[in-house]
DNA sequence: TTCCTTATTGCAAAAAGTTGCAATAACATA
DNA sequence: TATGTTATTGCAACTTTTTGCAATAAGGAA
């Protein structure tokens, strides 16, 4: 509630409203700590918003992102997950047990950098996943 | 054919087959220079192969993937995207005209070491897409 | 070459995600 | 507060991707 108020004068002034599904919607990814899936953002936010549907979640979740209020990942699985965007970080998965961690912007900084001089781009998206093997994969060498 | 030939001792070594769909997939991943989506590789790999389904087609890019033949892309539709491994590189992709370069992974090694002696994980994919705004959008700041 | 094991395929149904369109409702304006 | 504009939603049809299962065929062994 309190978490998706502060975001309707942002939306405000690009022109956009500020909806009840939009509202249930951001209220449920600032209140949950981790990547969702369309469908599990679905099932929470249909408890506060009746007749929302399915299509309306996948818009909403796409108009988010494009906004900047809600961050897109692929965690290879090649399905879309999201999160609220709060903080810049990016994460690393074990392709072979999923687990996965939280890695700091201030590590691919340089990088970033070294990217934008050497192409001419500038980098707008800090959300990388990057794949490999944990410490306790890499032992067991279980491929 | 031949292009697709080289694998089969590849595959045949970890107990798998080389088949008549496995080859006509590889070639075409060969033989395209760039990222594709399942359906053009359906599209293109039909013509060899009398009966090939789309599934097939789904199942043996993941397949292709897992066993390090082929790369999954995101280029940031959310759909997936294939094409063959046989140089590691990134892309860097504009968010405004869809715009798309690669980027030599040298630009990232050093970043990777420094994620690997971070984290303790053991990075294996050299396979990534940034983000942002090429110059000719910067320029012309169309948002 | 023939036989046998089982990896792989095609099929069809299901699940996930997208889209056009008419009805609705947010909110700027008066 | 009442009104008008148009951004947004729900619906339903459609496309894309996944999956279980029985039939097929790759290729090792005899
Ligand atoms: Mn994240
Ligand atoms: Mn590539
Ligand atoms: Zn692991
Ligand atoms: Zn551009």
């Amino acid at each position: 509630m309190s978490c998706s108020q502060e975001y309707t004068p942002q939306l405000r002034a690009r022109g956009y409203r500020m909806t009840p599904q939009r509202h249930a919607i951001l209220h449920v990814l600032c209140h949950s700590g981790k990547h969702l899936t369309p469908s599990e953002v679905y099932a929470k936010a249909q408890k506060q918003v009746a007749g929302l549907t399915e299509a309306t979640v996948y818009r909403t979740l796409e108009f988010l992102a494009e906004n900047g209020l809600a961050r897109p990942s692929h965690v290879g699985n090649g399905r879309l997950v999201y999160e609220i965007a709060n903080h810049e970080h990016h994460h690393i998965k074990c392709r072979n047990c999923g687990d996965e961690m939280e890695v700091e912007h201030t590590l691919l900084k340089s990088m970033y950098q070294k990217l934008e001089s050497a192409s001419g781009y500038q980098l707008t998206d800090s959300h990388v996943t990057f794949f490999g093997l944990c410490p306790d994969c890499q032992k067991s060498e279980n491929v």
